[in-house]
DNA sequence: GTGGTCTAGACCACA
DNA sequence: GTGGTCTAGACCACG
């Protein structure tokens, strides 16, 4: 799996390696037990610094998507369906899209459709 | 209508004031044509400096959702239906969003039910 | 002759009359000897300041295009080919543009050849 | 490359900055690559504010003369040949030159003399 | 080290 | 009155 970093956009590179790992994961590249590379190999594989891949790997382990072993380096976790407090701060986030795609004139299906269209192409 | 700021928070506290007068557009608080309170007015309301004020107000102006009027301050401008590179571009924001609920065992009926939730919120 | 001007842009509506005016005269519209408005019947018209009219037109005696008389009005003044400093401040004002232009790999011929559309365009 | 403002005259510090690294640019003293100093660097170099570096540079980057990396600062932006949009937004501002030039008696022949001497002089 | 954010307070241009 | 500009100084996020 590659990941590629932009660097002179306006999100953190740790952010965005946190983001396609997490993509990786949910498109079936990256499935539970599979090992991560070590940090510094990632780090030198993007050409990035080893303290923006342990951020990376921190949040995603304090997210629980992976599973992190001094001696045995990182795995992605097996997750269990969690709804309550998790959908409620997911529409929080989303909010503020919902609502410029409203003030754009886009319709909520138009809106679902590209949701879906998301959706499906991770799935593939 | 009513701006309310997390200062804890770690989202910068200009993007918030953007954020909620872009939700006030959506939901029809505000209107096309309404005119915005001043930047010093709202800075004051709000708690906030002045500067924080038009940085949101800057942004908005350059996204297209107001219009600075020389003579008058800011008002709520009409906005026409786009969609080619606004849909592209949103499909990239979400993207990171789509994939961590799916990694968390969400069926797309559930994410999709959950925008349906907020832009019912937001229409209302 | 029709003067708008643009309340939203950057450019000081006191500018954008001043402008429009120079322009007339260059396309002919205005000649020498012709009368303007007065201060307040332009600024009816066009729905502005009586001030900001007549900080335009106290420009654009200073610069030498009108003859203001307290009497009579304001009027369109014969002008001398002036050429020593004027040109010497005219490159330098002109200079930001030129280099954006090779900048944008603009050949001296296209940008010629947009002058020359400008110059043609006023002539008519 | 040396950077020098007028406090005195009523061209803002942010705009003389933009264009002087305008010029660069096009001159050829600042070639696609090149690292800009930093925003501390530049401001106590010229002795000026930082935030006011900082707002020039955020104009240049808006109009992709430039590129922000997260790691390193600024450097200059490869640019490609813009056409359409760019030649009519330029001829709207060249437009009141080109008629004051017209009124004081200023040839087509003698104004393109004048872009060609800035051409020349930039291109040197 | 870099840029980004925020504050407080000042002055000016504009209308 | 409005927004625009500039300053001085502080703190934080990022890498």
């Amino acid at each position: 799996m590659i990941i590629e970093v932009d660097f002179s956009g306006d999100i953190p590179i740790y952010s965005q390696v946190r983001d396609q790992i997490v993509i990786g994961i949910a498109s079936g590249q990256l499935r539970p037990g599979d090992a991560l590379p070590s940090v510094r190999r990632l780090a030198a594989d993007i050409g990035i610094n080893v303290h923006t891949v342990n951020k990376a790997y921190a949040i995603l382990r304090d997210e629980g998507f992976i599973i992190m072993d001094r001696r045995s380096g990182a795995e992605i976790a097996a997750m269990k369906k969690e709804d309550g407090p998790f959908i409620e701060q997911l529409k929080g986030r989303l909010c503020p899209y919902v609502a410029e795609a409203m003030c754009r004139q886009m319709s909520l299906e138009e809106f679902q459709e590209s949701v879906a269209s998301i959706y499906h192409s991770l799935k593939m």
